[in-house]
DNA sequence: CCCCCTTGTGAGAGCGCTCTCAGCCAGCAT
DNA sequence: ATGCTGGCTGAGAGCGCTCTCACAAGGGGG
């Protein structure tokens, strides 16, 4: 009735413990038709090792723990970030054969949990993905002696590892391509000041202004829809004639185009707009929306090959301008 | 530098292994004076339980394993199903201090491995969150002696205990809507007829039409906004005198928005749509779509609740339906 | 006075596994 | 014959914890 140990199917093979072990685990060192019968006990029992014992000796869990350092709300949106960096962290777990454990720690009591968790031994390392970058939680656990990579630059000034993508890059290119396309007063709705990507979107925004010599002119949201919408609607009481908006995020930029709409202005005839992120809807939106995407699987993997490989230096990785219709 | 143990804390505080362990498990039978020595003692070395010790003679892991048997990329689209789900679960299992495993078992390689970590001990049960009734993983789980509840009625005639929302009453009360404004020609596009929502939406379509004598229109999408496009399309073509449909997900709702407009259809003056699962994006459509929501954080709750005591019976959970400007 | 209970504590077994180490048996050189 | 490998296998310790059980100490009741 209950699960066969070792023991069992050593009995039933008719070798010592110490040998099927060696079978499960793949040791080279036994003899092929010894193998074929541990084998086929462990089959006719439907043995399966058990994983506390095993950690108990290795002081292994051979699983990572991904950890979504947000609300949920935030994490299931539209934004299509933390899939993406889901499925490339669990294809290169895969890879490794460690198992991938998603944990959400949106609130206070869900970072005591996750803490908790991570520091009781079910995990060799810990990829926290969080869009805050002032988040208490990586070094916390890097002060517990589990290893930690971040998802997005650390603002806490930490020296841990992390994988963020180019935003200051990103933001650039996307105004850039509005410069280049003629347009002449373009103004941004900006992230929220206490996330990185907030951040560095506005800096590449004003990096590429300052370049051609144009004035900013600016928006402050928070990445939702609502607030895309509010900020147009602001941004055009303060400056009427602007032909072009870049928001920080394409939820964002679908409430603007929402505002502009409203406000009789055409997309991209009077005003050019860009996103950021390329959600599912981009493609939908009306019009079509231009947006920067992100290699957001490819931080996933990238992600998971620094918690296994330790030393190695931390990661930046470049966008995609991806022209449709809005500008 | 490596982790505290029991014996060290015991050290410290000048007791044995055996009363920290009654202190840590908050034992009554301790007296005050050594209960609070054990606690400075714990504190002072920053002293966490390891979890493998403990699961190895306990049998139990305080964890329950949320399994989504879906591509990572519909897990993690808009559909608010999931997200729901997943906070419901999280908090039910927090009020019973257990911790929740997400686990991706996409492919049949997910599959194999999903089975492998439940069984070898890692969690005490399991919940199966599968679109595809006919789904073989619960079975699986539950022939290995695992404790499994399953979302959404599993249609392989296993005697598991499930949640499930109405699907049918919803689709019911969605086409009763539209009979009750007047549209006489009402068309649906159904989803995919491997899945239960799927099978079961276009149940409840069929009964209200039934009731009301009206024939039935139908074209078969897959919930996607393509199909949802491609199966509005092919319906005007059917049935151009239709007045109404009903769509089995909000995503097809969007696509069949999209083909009415190309066809110079109004909404809802022409022909009056509703939707299924209320999307983020749903009030945004245009015009604001009416559509059936699902109490997806009551069903995490509920299955939750089931999983963590045993023998009580499965549940199905009502909608509501929400009524904007779509229909 | 002893006996019995109650209350609190420690000793020790053992959960299922890995891994070191010793031992065994060829086979071959000495 | 003896010694020495080298290739396989088994014995046994021990990972960190829980939990049973024995036991010590103290307080009534006979």
């Amino acid at each position: 009735m209950s699960r066969p140990t070792l023991e069992k199917v050593a009995a039933r093979a008719g070798v010592s413990r110490a040998t099927v072990s060696r079978v499960v685990n793949g040791s080279t060192t036994v003899a092929e038709h010894i193998r074929v019968a541990v084998q086929r006990a462990v089959e006719e029992l439907g043995y399966v090792p058990n994983q506390a014992a095993r950690s108990l000796v290795t002081q292994r869990a051979d699983s990572i723990a991904l950890v979504f350092s947000e609300p949920p709300v935030r994490v299931f949106s539209d934004d299509p970030t933390f899939a993406g960096i889901i499925r490339g962290v669990s294809a290169e777990a895969d890879a490794a054969d460690k198992q991938v454990v998603l944990m959400l720690a949106g609130s206070s009591r869900g970072h005591e949990r996750v803490e908790r968790y991570t520091t009781s031994g079910h995990v060799d390392g810990v990829i926290v993905a969080s869009m805050h970058g002032a988040d208490p939680l990586p070094a916390a656990l890097a002060r517990r002696g589990i290893p930690v990579v971040c998802s997005g630059r650390p603002l806490t000034g930490s020296s841990l590892p992390y994988v963020d993508i180019d935003n200051v890059g990103g933001a650039e290119s996307a105004v850039r391509h509005l410069l280049e396309s003629g347009r002449r007063r373009i103004a941004t709705i900006a992230g929220p000041p206490d996330m990185v990507a907030g951040i560095d979107r506005l800096t590449g925004y004003r990096n590429a202004l300052r370049d051609s010599g144009r004035r900013s002119i600016i928006a402050i949201g928070d990445f939702t829809r609502d607030s895309g919408f509010e900020g147009m609607t602001q941004l055009l009481e303060d400056d009427p004639g602007l032909d072009a908006v870049f928001a920080a995020s394409d939820m964002m930029a679908l409430g603007a185009l929402q505002a502009l709409r409203k406000a009789g202005r055409r997309v991209p005839g009077d005003v050019a707009v860009i996103g950021y992120d390329d959600v599912p809807a981009a493609p939908y939106a009306d019009p079509p929306l231009t947006t920067v995407r992100q290699p957001t699987t490819r931080m996933g993997r990238e992600l998971a090959r620094l918690l296994l490989n330790p030393g190695e230096p931390s990661v930046i990785l470049p966008t995609e301008l991806v022209v449709r219709e809005s500008a």
